[in-house]
DNA sequence: CTAGTTGCAAACATTTTGCCACTAG
DNA sequence: CTAGTGGCAAAATGTTTGCAACTAG
């Protein structure tokens, strides 16, 4: 955890970027939560940790990061805000309850590579990325009445 | 075409809804253009025929239009703004060109029910809808240098 | 030093709300 | 008539911009 934290902080310095209070705070928030957070909850758990700070600082830091890499943005089809989550490793979707909105994340088998190349073969349009969350009912929640 | 806009506007004037100048002016622009038009869209459009009306009222009415059945929404991961299209007959996805923003349709064999029930034997998580949408470069924008 | 970063205020884009007037059926 | 609609102004939400001041390295 830590050390992922200063292998991205080492990156972006060595990169000519300065490591500043914002940065240190907005990367380690996207270390320690899994789940994809929205610029405003970026905004209000810093505050739990750094006393002052302006929320454009934050909306340009998340901008910055995923200029460099470092996270992506995810926009879920239910809500407004968009959301980010650590551009780290292995591609996944969502599972998004309807009910308590809790968020989980999955991986599909294969993905959907079949299937874009079939739209290359058939359109001639070449998928860069593509977007899937599902949504539904948790376990959870299907359970209570 | 018009039979589909007169199945529509009756339906909705069966179950006591009113047909209205915006009511039919909005139908009918959904069933003449197959792709996802966005609040804002709707609204000039719209201007094109109807002489005043007021943006409150298209808002109103895409929300009443979703919320019995005949448009369905829809938010690409590039905009910010949401889309509203027909929520007519087969289940499809959408290709987006990063570089014209034109907009395909297309339909996945088997789609992602076989996925879908996985998840569901799986994680306990039933899924009710899903949104999936591609982006890349169209077959247009790949010939030109 | 100096390019990268921040704060502040204001603008922006999209959508929603309250409240009262209006009209289709 | 009267519930369903429409208009207007204002608020709300989420995000971006311009510009001057500040600071990490």
């Amino acid at each position: 955890m830590a050390e992922r934290l200063n292998e991205i902080l080492s990156e972006l310095s060595g990169r000519g970027f300065r490591l500043t209070r914002i940065r240190r705070g907005v990367v380690e928030l996207f270390i320690t939560n899994a789940l994809p957070l929205s610029a405003l909850e970026v905004i209000s758990m810093l505050g739990q940790s750094i006393t002052t700070f302006n929320k454009t600082t934050v909306y340009r830091e998340l901008a910055f990061l995923k200029e460099h890499g470092v996270i992506k943005e995810i926009q879920f089809p239910h809500e407004r805000a968009k959301r980010y989550e650590l551009a780290t490793g292995e591609h996944h979707h969502h599972l998004i309850c309807l009910k308590c909105r809790k968020v989980e994340e999955i991986e599909l088998e294969g993905d959907l590579e079949e299937q874009e190349k079939k739209i290359l073969r058939s359109r001639g349009f070449h998928v860069t990325n593509h977007s899937l969350e599902f949504l539904g009912i948790c376990q959870t929640c299907r359970w209570q009445a």
